[in-house]
DNA sequence: GACAAGAAACCGTCCAGACGGTATGTTTTG
DNA sequence: CAAAACATACCGTCTGGACGGTTTCTTGTC
């Protein structure tokens, strides 16, 4: 019998490091690694103990999509409300969020939803929901056709990093953040 | 004993047909869905037949990336032929290529690759060499600023399109395919 | 504050099916 | 007939998940 089972129970916090290593994993090794006994070993907790929190497989997949999407609504209305002008201040939140690298806690770790998101179609249909509400809310603000450019650009970024493309000097990425901010109020 | 394996012999046509059926299944079902026995009967061949043309699955991934990325080659080679002004040539081919529906046959399977792709690290490090190889032919006709956001622009909305997410309207669309060519000419 | 008692948080084992791959046959083609 | 193009049978491993047990936490009662 492992001294695991009389440690001290601390629920919450096995749950995020459950989360953490799924994301850790998926990123890392791909979403093919990402397994019951994989993620559960590397948590320090035993199968029926990930299970317990996450009564099957499609259930943590979901718990992740919704930790991250939570710590990104977050991310963007910290920036939105720091914005004074209004025209363009979704997506110039957004670039912030996603273009910058100290645009949030832990850039990887978002990675894992896009490679989740694009490895598991159940999950896109979520994605598409939570799109589909910022664009409902912003609409006006947000809507120009160079708003809409801008947003696609830094998801092409976002993408290029991802896959590890050959990415930009340190100066060429400035000159790309304050082109991509100017457009935001043309 | 099977029909099949008395039927006649037509080796590339069901090498073709194997890789057709990887790619549809990767984007229906999943990248976890392409398995060598649901590649293989859903090609009307059997794990063996497979097998013996793909001697393994990293193999089976690596003929769908060349073949995939050859015909990419061809279809922006010959976009590029027609296309007089030198100046940004290969970002107004790339667009051509990816952002418009008619861009490039079977439009669908592409997004396989992208899957396929973000899935399989293995097949980053070769995505990254197809990228780089591009970018060096092409240096100073489409290294200026606007021209990489273009790019990513239009990476951005491919995204969009494989996963889902609301997409704009024909005029939308239209109206950012003006943009976006007026662009790689600024 | 003691204490029973149920709920919550784990653990370890087992299993059926899927998966990648091998080994060996059979048929067709050149 | 040799080699290519298949098919069939089988194996070891991994995976998701079910299950029953054990320990800790919480809550109500006195």
């Amino acid at each position: 019998m492992s001294k695991a089972h009389h440690r001290k129970k601390h629920p919450e916090a096995v749950r995020q490091q459950l989360l953490e290593v799924a994301a850790k994993l998926s990123l890392e090794k791909g979403p093919a690694s990402v397994t019951l006994d994989a993620v559960s070993q590397a948590a320090g907790v035993s199968k029926g103990g990930l299970l317990h929190h996450f009564p099957n497989k499609l259930s943590l997949l979901d718990g992740l999509f919704a930790d991250l999407t939570e710590k990104l609504d977050r991310a963007i209305a910290d920036r939105m409300r720091d914005d004074p002008e209004p025209k363009g201040r979704f997506t110039r939140a957004y670039i912030s969020v996603f273009f910058l690298p100290e645009g949030i806690a832990d850039g990887e770790k978002w990675k894992v939803l896009t490679i989740a998101l694009i490895s598991e179609p159940h999950l896109r249909e979520r994605w598409r929901q939570w799109v589909e509400r910022y664009l409902a809310e912003n609409v006006g603000t947000d809507s120009a056709l160079d708003a809409m450019l801008v947003r696609y650009a830094v998801d092409g970024l976002w993408l290029a990093d991802l896959l590890g493309s050959p990415t930009m000097d340190a100066e060429a990425r400035a000159a790309m953040l304050d082109r991509l901010l100017a457009l935001t109020r043309s």
